[in-house]
RNA sequence: GUGGCCGUAGCUCAAUGGUGGAGCGCCAGAUUGUGGCUCUGGAGGUUGCGGGUUCAAGCCCCGUCGGUCACCCCA
């Protein structure tokens, strides 16, 4: 018979306990800084109806859902229309649209403002909420770039303050400084700066994307490559100048906008996103995130299309690696559902790449389970004890496994070592007889007798 | 979606077109109640998969799947 190959789907992954375990640790931390600042935690479908999804994350995005095939009747039917007409549209988009009307979701945001638009006169606003769940994406996998993966979101929806964008940037440093970083800092940006940016530079309407996506190429070709790229555009010696001049500013944020307020001068929507700056820097800074944690990076563009206001990314200052996470304020696609908008404003955390880095950080790991104390096992007349020796563990809060049946010693203790279990008990005839327990720290291979009754407060002391 | 590189034991990797190996790990024993050290022995493979060239393919060719890197984009 033919063997079938047990090999995951592509850019998809399994998680053995020692990985869950560590991954558990990360959700807890991330969920209980949320929860400190006043976040509530919801969830929403894997499965969104595509209409929900397409066309909220720029053409790119469009390409990269995953799309559920139809099923039975109607999946006939669309072969018969595909049929019928052999000279219609067959780009793989119209296809995806003809075989299919619903998508794995592509982040949180989206489907996070469906369910606000759904729901408004259930939710008190402001509402912040956090979510944690699996998003999809079609995409090639690359080191830290996976088909599946989890997204943390913060978000919260109701306020047009910059109150709320500083505290994006101040959970982001809370997060990663409780994680361990001392690496890395949140860039900020401003989409109505980035739009006032591309007029005052008279760069027309239908170069403007491709001229942000040079821009935001600038700490991977430099100031001299985005020139180049600029150039390529043909966009006009005094164009390119004149964003050159700009993206090259450096120093403060305070600094730095300083300096950009007489170049947008004649544009509102720049001279507003100036002032929005300001304060979110000032607001930040009132939180306590540090200086160094925080910087103002004209080049960040962000390539969601839903984003209005402020732009956040967070990136390692010591390793090329993708972003930890980005976000920023959309305050018009919830009302792309309900035709009224509602300011938004959020971040995500891109747990798959926290945990990778933080394994390239961490080399030596330790195998990590849940399991506290291993109770060996003898001979058929030591079971009773043993099951209630484990009762007693167990009762005492201790994460107790038992041995499956009475193998030699050497076994069960390499058994435990090859876990990571701290604490093996041992209890054989001789034991028994003597009314105790050998309490065994497989960290310091450190053992010592106690009388059973003492037994499970004993193990508590050597855990803590 | 485009291009490059790589797929050999559980893991890391060897093998001029000519009988597939090593280290680590695993199992057993030395050690009848003690993991890490030492020694001895053992198991484990349709060389990712499918075709082709050849007297002969792990090696060459084509396809495919997967991984990886650079683009694109992104967490």
């Amino acid at each position: 018979m033919a063997r079938i190959a047990p090999v995951n789907a592509k850019g998809t992954r399994d998680f053995l306990p020692r990985d869950l375990v560590r991954r558990n640790r990360v959700f807890s931390l991330l969920r209980e800084t949320f929860e400190h600042h006043g976040y509530e935690p919801i969830e929403t479908p894997s499965v969104e109806n595509t209409n929900v999804l397409e066309g909220k994350y720029g053409e790119e995005g469009d390409r990269l859902l995953f799309r559920i095939l139809k099923r039975g009747e109607s999946l006939e039917k669309a072969a018969r229309m595909l049929l019928a007409e052999a000279d219609g549209d067959h780009s793989a988009a119209a296809l995806s649209r003809l075989f299919s009307d619903e998508a794995l979701r592509y982040d949180l945001t989206v489907p996070f403002a469906r369910v606000i638009a759904a729901h408004q006169n259930d939710i008190v606003f402001p509402f912040r909420r956090y979510q944690m769940q699996p998003v999809w994406r079609a995409d090639r996998p690359q080191r830290g770039r996976y088909r599946e993966f989890y997204q943390c979101d913060v978000d919260c929806v109701g306020s047009r303050s910059m109150t709320v964008d500083a505290e994006m940037v101040a959970i982001y440093c809370e997060v990663f400084t409780r994680l361990g970083y001392t690496n890395f800092v949140t860039r900020v940006n401003h989409r109505g700066l980035l739009n006032s940016l591309m007029a005052v530079s008279a760069v027309p309407e239908d170069k403007r994307v491709a001229t942000m996506t040079a821009m935001d190429k600038l700490d991977k070709i430099g100031l001299d490559g985005v020139r180049e790229e600029l150039v390529k555009l043909a966009l006009g010696d005094a164009s390119v100048d004149q964003l050159i001049e700009m993206i090259g500013l450096s120093g403060t944020p305070q600094a730095m906008l300083a300096a950009l307020r007489p170049m947008v001068a004649d544009s509102t929507e720049g001279v507003e996103a100036l002032d929005e700056l300001a304060e979110v820097f000032e607001y930040a800074a009132a939180m306590g995130v540090p200086t160094e944690r925080v910087s103002f990076d004209m080049s960040l563009v962000r390539g969601l299309s839903y984003y209005t206001g402020p732009i956040f990314e967070t990136v390692l200052t010591d390793m090329q690696f993708g972003s930890l996470g980005g976000g920023g304020r959309y305050d018009r696609l919830i009302g792309q559902f309900t035709g009224r908008d509602l300011p938004c404003v959020g971040i995500s955390f891109g747990l798959e790449r926290i945990f990778d880095t933080l394994s390239e950080q961490d080399a030596n790991e330790e195998p990590a389970t849940t399991t506290q104390a291993l109770v060996t096992l003898f001979s058929r007349e030591t079971f009773a004890h043993a099951f209630a020796l484990a009762r007693d563990l167990r009762a005492a809060g201790i994460c107790t496994e038992v041995y499956t049946e009475p193998k030699k010693l050497s076994t069960q203790l390499t058994f435990a070592k090859n876990k990571g279990i701290p604490l093996a008990v041992i209890l054989g005839p001789e034991e028994i007889a003597a009314g105790a327990v050998v309490l065994r720290d497989m960290r310091t291979s450190t053992q010592r007798a106690v009388p059973s009754a003492d037994a499970a407060a004993q193990a508590q002391a050597l855990l803590r």
